[in-house]
DNA sequence: CAAGAGATCATCT
DNA sequence: GATGATCTCTTGA
């Protein structure tokens, strides 16, 4: 079943929990790609100094502030995009980062994509999965409960879950050693254990 | 294998 | 003008 949006309205680190063992499917001209969510990462309000909207509402931070289920998606260190799905009510800035994803299906074009034949190298890091999955700022602001990009829910059972703090947010003082980062336990296809 | 540098640009100061 | 929610390659043990 795709995912609808009153399952992204909920508090943002449950929804980041509940995404590991769901599958990230990507609908593109060049073919289908699908791949189980392992690692995500929770970016919760103006109050989190490593979420972009701490810095306030702006052009760039505008999408967080909408409806929730829409993509986040931005461009940084001049080569990477991250997508993020937008949660929480309206007017609250929050967010799920995913960061790593195990392929399922439409490897081959994962691999033409990201030139390599390693399994293991196609989406683990969330600058991978974007390149894998031809992710880019085209598509911000689009609706993850339509056509293109949505989450499916297999109906498997959540998978045992591993908690620890978010990567590369040296910066956000107090906020950096929160346990807002999950991933599913003993799975080879996250970004680093 | 671990550590470090370099690549490169949108965004905000 | 500085700086990143990163990745890859090179270096040296």
């Amino acid at each position: 079943m795709k995912i609808s949006r009153p399952f992204y309205e909920q508090n943002t680190l449950e929804v980041a929990r509940q995404l590991l063992g769901k599958y990230l499917v990507r609908r593109h001209p060049e073919g289908i790609t699908v791949a189980r969510i392992v690692e995500t990462e929770a970016y919760v309000g103006p109050e989190d100094k490593a979420c972009h909207a701490a810095r306030g509402r702006t052009a760039r931070t505008e999408v967080m502030f909408g409806e929730p289920g829409h993509a986040y998606v931005y461009f940084v260190y001049g080569f990477h995009h991250m997508l993020n799905i937008v949660t929480e009510r309206e007017g609250f800035p929050a967010a799920v980062l995913i960061r790593a994803a195990e392929p399922v299906r439409g490897i081959g074009l994962m691999k033409r994509r990201r030139g390599t034949d390693e399994p293991r190298n196609l989406a683990s890091g969330p600058g991978k999965l974007c390149q894998a999955f031809a992710i880019d700022r085209t598509l911000n602001g689009g609706d993850m409960c339509g056509n293109v990009l949505y989450v499916r829910d297999a109906g498997e059972p959540t998978p045992k879950i591993i908690t620890t703090p978010r990567i590369g947010v040296d910066y956000a003082r107090e906020w950096k050693a929160k346990p807002f980062r999950f991933l599913v336990g003993e799975n080879a296809f996250v970004s680093k254990p």
